[in-house]
DNA sequence: AATGATTTGCGAATCGTTCGCAAATTGGAA
DNA sequence: TTCCAATTTGCGAACGATTCGCAAATCATT
């Protein structure tokens, strides 16, 4: 199932043909690419997935990640190694969100993604 | 000239069409759709613009702004005015990248964009 | 089993972006 | 100025991720 296989990923971004893949992957009867898109669309439509851009590519490509708490949030992006970090600082949390206030920005953390090096990538040389 | 007039337009983001016709407000020749492509694709290379993607639209769609120091502060986009903010308070800009070192993690200014409601859309009710 | 509603898969359409190539423009060197 | 090479331009075709249209398949309710 299509929710269920992002829910146990969460530590990255799928494109919708690593969806399809991945959901085919646990055997049984093969989902169409189509199906995929429209599915997944709902998803997004009802707040259970949440919908990025990947840069980079010949032409942009939607990526797609399950909503955990994640509304409540911020979210890093390592740019080496894509891998998605979940603030779980709640101090430094709320503490951004009121610098962010203070600045006369309300900022939206469901549709931020901050990008930078995360710690084991900045190790290396 | 495509630089010049991305200069003097720093407070929001523009499609290659948007930009190709305020090049070609200016009067003379007008330059094509593929040379402003072209043209962008250059400036980015250099570092002088910066790219980003829209979200929303049947198909993605990149979008360009001018770097001035750009490189030194985060930037913030209304989700509903679409304008872009520039962090000019020091204070909370260091304090922001000091605290998500502190949670590991090395922000890249070039590459976030911070989404949220500016001050005068937060008004309206 | 029968009926209607929803979902599926396939192929075509969409459209911003990129590519290929010949024509136009530029910039030196003589 | 004139010649020639190098760069830039504009046009149309190609690309490719996503969406659309529609008939076939599946599901749900009785």
């Amino acid at each position: 199932m299509l929710l269920s296989f992002l829910k146990e990923n969460t530590d990255r971004q799928f494109s919708i043909e690593e969806i399809c893949e991945g959901v085919n992957q646990g055997g049984g009867h093969d989902i169409s690419l189509s199906a995929v898109y429209r599915n997944i669309a709902k998803l997004v439509e009802d707040g259970h997935v949440r919908r990025f851009m990947r840069d980079g590519s010949r032409t942009a490509v939607y990526q797609y990640i399950h909503c955990r708490n994640c509304e409540k949030h911020l979210h890093m992006k390592c740019v080496k190694c894509s891998k998605i970090l979940h603030m779980d600082d709640e101090a430094t949390e709320t503490m951004l969100v009121a610098a962010m206030k203070k600045n006369n920005f309300k900022i939206d953390e469901r549709k931020t993604m901050l990008y930078g090096v995360c710690d084991s990538c900045s190790e290396d040389i």
